[in-house]
DNA sequence: CCGCCGGGTTGATGTGCGTCAATGCGCGGC
DNA sequence: GCCGCGCATTGACGCACATCAACCCGGCGG
């Protein structure tokens, strides 16, 4: 008796390619519509400059799946990829991927949807600390926090926490946080006292934020 | 009929405990016999000073588990967590946790160790970036890289790669890395020429990588 | 033998940000 | 009302590290 809706185990039927060291093997930014596993060979994680691995975050050896969590969460990858050594990789599409995972008990498919994200926050949080300066992330952060308000253009943020425990959050010194905020208000990017501040320039904190 | 020796899905025998505002949930270090599955509340994970979290990682709203990666690896919590607002938590036996482990499709629990592991990773390199300088952080991966020598006392490494990819995975320019070998060479911590380097003195080393 | 090239080293310089200390300032207690 | 306490702000300073530029040196082709 067989069940044809019910798509076979992650058996491949596309055989194992090979990437030669020195390939792209992803982007971040690209959406993911398979999920690669390495069965053999080392990849460099991080960030690619111009010439290389610009921030390298990780490097990890076969075999391992490659940025699954971008896969799990339905989220365009979060770093670039480049083969250390030549790959042999195995491409598995993404609906079987997400049959295998609907299968699974519920508490297991929230646990990996729990590393999952833990990992991916924790990749943003290393990439954002690496290449951008205070004013950038703190200007992210404005960004984030930002809804939008009624009276005339702009958006709009309210402090919740202390500002030391947002300096934290930042990973910056309170009175680096302090300093920043001044700064900004200089260049007239925000505006507004105490805990109330607005942001007249929603574009301009964009590009200071940078990506 | 009933299977007795399989243990239920993770039903709850103890019922949900509370923490607290306030209260230190677990301590990098500690060992784990236990999963903790916070259904509500949110938690700071990172590292404790003296006053509160000395270097924040992640905040985390429940429900979600709470370092499972430290226990689906079987080695002690990365990280400090601490209890930012009052918490309802719900504590499973690591038996009960490996059983259901054991019960997964093979693809899913390789996919649940991969992820765990990137996690843990990361965590330790954002840790080691955090609170280490750039002598204690390459004094730490000489330590790792260092396998006993025949002739003499002391451990030895031999740099394979480029001096310039060494320093990426350190996360230092190459200059950096130069002059941290430079230095360390004349505290005579490290001694020998070109690729090959011996350590006479691991144990302060050790010390200079703090911890 | 010489020139070149690429990786490594060294020095000079800049800078982002942490730390320390002083001051300002709201807020609750008395 | 006044005092004191804690957070926020501001200034001065220092440090760790990146960056830039020069130089060194071992290998290799001519």
């Amino acid at each position: 008796m067989n069940l044809p809706t019910v798509p076979p185990p992650l058996s491949p039927q596309v055989p194992p390619s090979v990437m030669p060291a020195g390939s792209v093997v992803l982007r971040r930014g690209q959406t993911c519509d398979e999920v690669l596993h390495v069965r053999r060979g080392r990849v460099q994680v991080g960030l690619l400059g111009e010439e290389g691995m610009a921030h390298q975050l990780a490097t990890i050896d076969g075999p391992f799946w490659l940025e699954a969590s971008a896969t799990l969460l339905h989220q365009p990858h979060a770093v670039d990829a480049l083969a250390e050594t030549a790959l042999e990789i195995e491409r598995v599409p993404a609906a079987v991927f997400a049959a295998e995972l609907q299968a699974l008990p519920p508490v297991s498919r929230e646990l990996l949807l729990d590393l999952a994200r833990a990992q991916r926050q924790q990749t943003e949080v290393a990439i954002s600390r690496l290449s951008k300066d205070a004013d950038a992330r703190c200007a992210q952060w404005l960004l984030q926090q930002a809804e939008p308000r009624r009276e005339g253009e702009g958006l709009g943020v309210t402090l919740r926490e202390r500002k030391r425990a947002i300096a934290a959050q930042l990973g910056m010194a309170p009175e680096t946080f302090s300093r920043v905020l001044r700064h900004l208000r200089e260049r007239q990017l925000i505006a507004g006292t105490g805990r109330q501040i607005w942001l007249p320039n929603p574009q301009a904190l964009r590009e200071l934020a940078g990506a």
